[in-house]
DNA sequence: CGGTCCCTTGACAGCCGTCAACTACCGTGG
DNA sequence: CCACGGTAGTTGACGGCTGTCAAGGGACCG
């Protein structure tokens, strides 16, 4: 991924919710130039039991929450892209409940507690996004159930698609109508709860009405209109729209 | 549902977390005392796109969280039980982006803004419980979503069953072996993405198995090991055991 | 040039949904 | 007291969406 971070990208992110004055800029600034890590595809940034250190923020590259039950089957309950946050949770939990894997190269910010921790404390309107982006996390979990639970192959990668390509342009990873799509097609099917041989099928199908082009790692939809349509997508559990106005009061 | 509320209870969810001095436990009574109200079976709490004006707290009754997409297939997200909170996202998030509905008799505290506002800044340690129990809220929706996309219809009516136990217990209304469950076969079917037909027929498996009693809503669990076992169920997601342990410092 | 990963295709099977009818239960009202 | 309607649970027949298995092809890479 050669989409190197500047902490900007962040920055883009929260200000989807509320409006961010310098100082919060900077603050931001300082969380995603803290210790930057490398990992390799299919490694682990975390691991299921252990007790991370501190906050993991993605800078680019492509990873995946899932877990793996018992007989190998894999079930991958979110994907993180630049800009999202791994385990914001280890204030509170004692022990991730789940694994979280490099489906790309990926770099991150390995961000100390103290930092965090110093950061929330002195710029509430940074800590208030924070908790915004967990929520929002939250609300997409929600809608992955509802995915899983009720909606046809077909509807629910629409639905997979229509959901990144939208979380992708709110972090600028998206270019008009396309944005890169590095999942293989097992990672689909993992992430959809069907098998890699019907995902294949699906995607052909989702080709054939022209509502994707999916190629050498690049998505390009031409008609956004059309694959929300028959995805059944409606983009409010995304929260996209500056909520967080009301915030902004003795700003600029 | 008779089983009438104290506040009492709220401080028992609360206090898997983590040790509730008295003063807590005062200020949890503050929060269930608040405007009692009650709805009927089949009403809404909450529905998509208002904004709710306070937080709600389960008291009694059950009701879940669900949408309905256009078609009228419906999707059950979560069950909420008493003391469970409907809605702590309304300081965030504008907009509820799903219904919550009554799938009993509830009575729920309609508590103002301020008044949670007051408790979270005057008693840090019930602002970590509620923390963590959103944080556990999204790992349980996690846990769904591994359920409706790996597991098969047996495997995830067990799991939902066991998740519900443990869940009743937690706030002290399941009893040795057996808890209420007033659901209907269709808010199972809803919740796990299958068929009200195909529910029955694996109920009845379940049944035939001797894994389950379930019987004028109310469901006895002869040798929960055994249904764990079937279902594949970790407790891990449920963070049930005293993680706040670490925050206890200075109490007694 | 052999190996690995990913994608593709076909045949077949099975889990689970749909449709429809029937039973049981319960509270209401005539 | 019994008819009645509504909700919940049950059962059977049938079909389809999706999984499994297996084989082959293409791209990339050491």
């Amino acid at each position: 991924m050669d989409n190197l971070f500047d902490g900007e990208l962040f920055a883009r992110k929260l200000s989807q919710f509320t409006r961010l004055g310098p100082t919060d800029r900077q603050a931001l600034t300082m969380l995603s130039g803290d210790r930057v890590r490398r990992v390799r595809a299919r490694d682990d940034l975390i691991r299921e039991n252990e007790r991370p250190t501190g906050v993991k923020l993605m800078l680019s590259g492509w990873a995946s929450r899932y877990k793996i039950i018992e007989d190998g089957r894999r079930q991958i309950m979110a994907f993180l892209v630049p800009g999202d946050i791994c385990d914001l949770n280890v204030f509170i939990l004692r022990d991730m409940d789940h694994s979280v894997g490099a489906l790309t190269t990926v770099t991150f910010a390995d961000i100390a507690r103290e930092t965090i921790e110093f950061v929330m404390d002195e710029f509430p309107r940074v800590a208030q996004a924070l908790l915004w982006d967990q929520l929002v996390a939250h609300s997409i979990q929600r809608e992955w159930t509802i995915n899983l639970g009720r909606r046809s192959a077909f509807e629910r990668i629409a639905h997979l698609l229509c959901e990144l390509f939208l979380r992708l342009r709110g972090v600028g990873l998206a270019d008009g109508q396309s944005c890169g799509m590095p999942l293989t097609q097992a990672d689909l099917a993992d992430a959809t709860g069907l098998s890699a041989v019907h995902v294949n099928r699906t995607l052909q199908e989702l080709r054939s009405q022209n509502l994707i082009v999916l190629r050498g790692r690049e998505l390009v939809v031409p008609d956004f209109e059309a694959l929300q349509q028959v995805a059944g997508f409606n983009r409010n559990y995304l929260h996209l729209d500056r909520e967080g106005r009301h915030l902004d009061a003795n700003d600029v």
